[in-house]
DNA sequence: GCAAAAGTGTTTTAGTTACACCCATGG
DNA sequence: CCATGGGTGTAACTAAAACACTTTTGC
């Protein structure tokens, strides 16, 4: 049996025109199985390496690691029937590029808007949609954020970023407000420089972490942290 | 290379004494690598089978498929040297077993509290504590908690299983009243005849779904789902 | 001055925790 | 009738969304 490691690498990418859309780095077969068909970058687990060494080996020949802000694995495709031939079960991840950085990457690759994928070899579109998925819910519960955005950034870009992440839009005000309370966002001291349009000049933030990490980890149930906010309050009547 | 599934199958069992505790399904091993330690069910992956219709069948064999109440995939678990010998990459799945149902199980198997696990053989230890993790996680954010408890309880009977399962002492009121808002809890019109102590008999209740859905999506960040509150309220002076 | 964009102050809303109190049963 | 556990009513608290308003720039 034939174990592949993929990968859905994303983006968020500013077009020439419009707002900047979510993409994933699709690569074109030239092989007969679904030749022409737009496929993830990965291949083939190598017998002295785990699978996250292994997509990152078989990434570099398309992104440059350091480029790559967050890898995580998503899940294992194993049906049967997944590719023709032989059996290959594949471990699938979610890898992330941050705004801006635009990677050389070869000839017979391109990035894709998720929300207009092109016809995919194999489960290659289920596996991309996934990423997706994974991605939207952890922008909202931990501060991946920071894999998405650029070393320093305004409030707006940051809204700009999450609003094509998440596919809606995001209030700057509001996301300001939830960052900065949960300690994630610090002011650089720099200022953007306003378009020709003028407005304020934008103060420049940066994420305070790099690492990922859950920063909202109880919807509800919390556990019982804090001691009884009034010690004793009963009055004891004789 | 070898494919294999691992499930840490986790149950709230109540022991003689004492409150309801957290276990997992530890088999003790009778081959040589590992000889006598305890380690996940689980085994090789089939040709004709996808990884989740592998581990269910392998379960079969130590717990009726029926009563597993939920299934998931956890993770990859694919260090080179994670056995001894030639390669094994394991997919590994946490599984739930409502509260109540006591599986036939062989004689080399027995239920571990994930408070104090046995030596482990290999790295199932931190897979079943990955398990236990995941676990705890989605009971927040999701309705995961039918999988736990049987058909009918009392909301203190729920009280204890999600107790034992989050670590920490859940309150029944607030338990009650997050679940009910959520839509999830249905009085059952039956009631549970009080203990020796006397007391108030209690309502019965069953979760409303059988298939997991998450129930708190968005932590923040929420889409602006609903339209704006009031139909424009600025007033026009001029 | 005016439009545009950024940023802050304040109100509204929602959901959960905390806690007091009432209810029904066994002895 | 009282201890025990079940259940409800309500206040307190937290966090986020909504929105009005001020600030700072280009033209």
């Amino acid at each position: 049996m034939v174990h592949e490691v993929l990968a859905a690498v994303l983006q968020v990418r500013y077009a020439t025109s419009g707002p900047p859309t979510l993409r994933v780095l699709l690569w074109r077969r030239a092989l007969d199985p679904h030749i022409g068909r737009w496929s993830l970058p990965g291949g083939r687990l190598r017998p002295d390496e785990d699978v996250e060494a292994s997509i990152r080996r078989q990434l570099a020949e398309k992104v440059d690691v350091k480029q790559l802000s967050h890898v995580e694995q998503l899940a294992v495709f194993s049906a049967p029937d997944r590719v023709p031939g032989p059996r290959v079960v594949a471990t699938a991840f979610l890898g992330l590029v941050p705004t801006g950085v635009d990677p050389e990457v070869p000839e017979d690759t391109a990035w894709h808007e998720l929300d207009a994928l092109p016809r995919t070899a194999f489960d290659h579109g289920a596996i991309a949609l996934r990423a997706r998925d994974r991605l939207r819910a952890k922008l909202c519960y931990t501060n991946l954020g920071f894999a998405l955005a650029p070393k320093e950034f305004t409030v707006s870009t940051l809204r700009d970023l999450y609003s094509a992440a998440l596919g809606y839009r995001v209030s700057a005000t509001n996301l300001q407000r939830v960052l900065s309370r949960r300690g994630l966002l610090a002011p650089t001291g720099g200022t953007a420089v306003p378009g020709r349009a003028g407005g304020r000049p934008a103060a420049l933030y940066s994420f305070t972490g790099k690492g990922i990490q859950v920063t909202d980890p109880f919807a509800v149930f919390r556990p019982p942290a804090r001691p009884p906010r009034r010690p004793a309050r009963r009055a004891a009547p004789s």
